[in-house]
DNA sequence: CGGCTGATTGATCCCGGTCAAATGAGGTGG
DNA sequence: CCACCTCATTTGACCGGGATCAATCAGCCG
């Protein structure tokens, strides 16, 4: 499906994301989506949108898709820093820094838009609501952020599991797409094991202790919690960093 | 020793940091400079200055002491998310969130600038730069949040502490807290453990196996590191993510 | 059917947690 | 000045969560 033929519909998540995180007026949706669509990309699964290291010049909204932002030490190991998922967006305002300090790739095929700095910011100059929207989008990622250092920290691996599927749960929930209370899982075992600092081996028996305990169905590529807050319960969850996701 | 007697060298810190992201005009730098004794505050050690949910309302700037973000697990476990130095600041943007996602301490006494949301505003207005400065503060620190989920995920005991060692330095070194290869350690084995996700008994070991390996001398609240590559070397080390704090 | 990637299982090891006690180092009051 | 208290550091013994290595199984694709 070559891009024209995308309609308007693609651009639902990132629209109604920012405006949850900011209410947007008409003209402000208006100039965002016409911005949004002149930039539109579409990426395979497991490809590097950018690495580390590289100067960023362009700010990127995720339509559909999971992505990830990871870092690797020299000797292979890696750790995946955080999910980005459809409507997030990636590095607002990064191109103030000389290059970027990690990796993003697709976890996923993914479509986005990639608009560029000068585009960028003439449409932050035009809306100071939509500006504000997108400063909240990267505080509201840097509080993720943080909750992930308490995760690999000092949750153990069952509770930090947990954690992984009800933060996932919550963020894909205002864009539409958890259904009652199953989601799509696109990603694989090692990915999850990256993004909780576990192995595989370890990830897999974890979960399956998880499927013990009833606390999740997962096959198919399909994730069910039949009962979110016992989920939360063994996940020493706490729902305040990610309060702006509950405001639409 | 009361607040009226601090004089503007108590300033230099955040002022050599700011202009160290973005360099400031002399303008720029005497209006932040009225700003920060505007709002000159002391705290003791150990104070939280600001709890997880409490809606903000003011940017603070540290002058002197050594501040941390942290979360807390409801049984009690803390992880310590990020250290707060001399010149850094907390919390530039936040209040654009209803409430803070998680608390703000001292580890020492410390001194810090309380400039309320208007003034900081104001202060925004009146300089682009200055703005472009404290969005460059705040994207430092996320990728330093970033760095911190790669340490605990990915780094066992002995790369991970000797990792928080290096970055403490290339931290301290910019705002003149290094001495040759020396800046002081004035925080317990406890705040150490819960930054790097580790148990006091065994942050004190690991303390001990990077004293035999002669990387570290610490007594007498003194860090010493005789040999910084080689440590860098031992915890992996990789210094992009600091980029910012190598220019000045 | 063979090759490949991802999920699963088994066996073993060790890093780091936990519990408990000892040692030091201020700080305070008699 | 010393006795005492508290908090931080250190040590010892033991245990267990999670890593590692290796093999098997299950889809999927050409």
């Amino acid at each position: 499906m070559p891009l024209s033929t995308l309609d308007r519909s693609v651009l639902e998540p990132a629209i109604r994301r920012l405006n949850t995180l900011r209410p947007l007026s008409a003209e402000a949706r208006a100039s965002l989506q016409s911005a949004l669509l002149e930039g539109l990309q579409r990426a395979g699964a497991g490809e590097d949108l950018i690495n580390e290291g590289d100067p960023v010049d362009s700010v990127r909204v995720v339509l559909s898709g999971w992505l990830c932002r990871y870092k690797t030490l020299e000797d292979g190991r890696r750790q995946i820093v955080n999910f980005i998922f459809p409507g997030e967006s990636c590095d607002a305002h990064a191109f103030l820094l000389p290059t970027l300090d990690h990796s993003i790739a697709t976890l996923t095929p993914a479509v986005y838009s990639d608009i560029k700095r000068p585009r960028f910011e003439r449409l932050m100059a035009g809306d100071p609501t939509l500006a504000e929207a997108f400063q909240c989008e990267t505080l509201v990622s840097t509080a993720i952020q943080r909750e992930w250092a308490v995760n690999l920290g000092r949750r153990v691996a069952v509770e930090r599991v947990a954690h992984l599927f009800c933060e996932i749960f919550e963020r894909l929930r205002p864009v539409g797409m958890v259904d009652r209370s199953s989601c799509i899982m696109p990603v694989t075992q090692m990915d999850l094991a990256d993004a909780t600092g576990l192995s595989v081996v370890h990830l897999n028996r974890t979960l399956q202790e998880l499927r013990a305990a009833s606390l999740i169905v997962l096959r198919d590529r399909t994730l069910t919690i039949p009962d979110l807050d016992a989920l939360k319960v063994a996940a020493l969850y706490s729902p305040s960093y990610l309060q702006l996701y509950r405001r639409g």
